[in-house]
DNA sequence: GTGCATGCAAAATCTTTGCAGACAA
DNA sequence: TTGTCTGCAAAGATTTTGCATGCAC
């Protein structure tokens, strides 16, 4: 995985840094879809030098190799998912997490838009809002 | 329907005022799911003394009174629309316009991740993203 | 007349930019 | 060695808040 990375940065022209490898890391490894402030409180305690800055230049980048996809369910901030196959969202309303929800076959509905509208399509992000178990378990 | 926002307000004990009509009635009568900043605009020639924390502020209300939804479509600021009914978006990715997608049919779709899901579902937000046919047109 | 609303300015957030020293290649 | 990268600080952009004056009721 970080293979790839390393190979895609270096294409492309892109230094490989500790850093880079480092914020993408995090992002691989997380399903909770961080924001730029949680994946520099995450590297704070492991590279106490880290900066924010350092954090949004480095999610520019893996932008544009096409490493994560954006996510904006609402929120102040961005969120960013390492995970960049075609995937739904859903984000409880109570504590703010954001999910994945995998297994849902949207080709059906993604057609109907196709064939109604006089956009040349190019891709979609899907929001679904709710209460998450935990968050109804409290309720 | 300015009736409708009156007595709306009024019930929730909210006053009554020019400008809170005003930014009502910019949403109602729009089509182009403006922002803060384009309501502000808009309203400067007829009220030179609007603010834009007026506007932010009204549209707090108008969210609370279910008059307007909220748009996130991935850009620095946020939209509004005053058709709450459950329709998609599309936005173009040359010129930023944002536009409804009417008679799309999300029911089996929705259907699909109600059932796969634990989360209980209270909305959703469905955005497309490509190139509008006049941004087309000009490549 | 009372109390909420407006509009200004300041603050709070999130994100971007500029630049000097540091590091990858 | 060269050119990019990091990290700090400052700037930008969007949204929120505090407060004195003004207006709806």
């Amino acid at each position: 995985m970080n293979v790839c990375v390393t190979t895609l940065l270096r294409e492309k022209g892109f230094k490989v840094t500790p850093q880079r490898l480092a914020i993408y890391n995090v992002l691989a490894a997380s399903k909770a879809h961080p924001s730029a402030e949680m994946i520099f409180h995450q590297l704070q305690p492991i590279y106490p030098t880290m900066s924010l800055a350092t954090v949004y230049k480095t999610i520019e980048i893996l932008k544009e190799l096409g490493l994560i996809q954006v996510l904006n369910a609402g929120e102040d901030s961005f969120r960013y998912d390492a995970d960049t196959s075609n995937h739904s969202h859903i984000c409880c309303q109570r504590c703010g997490r954001v999910d994945d929800l995998h297994g849902i076959d949207s080709t059906e509905f993604v057609q109907q838009v196709v064939k109604a509208t006089p956009y040349r399509i190019t891709g979609q992000q899907f929001y679904f809002y709710g209460v998450c178990p935990e968050c109804a378990a409290k309720e």
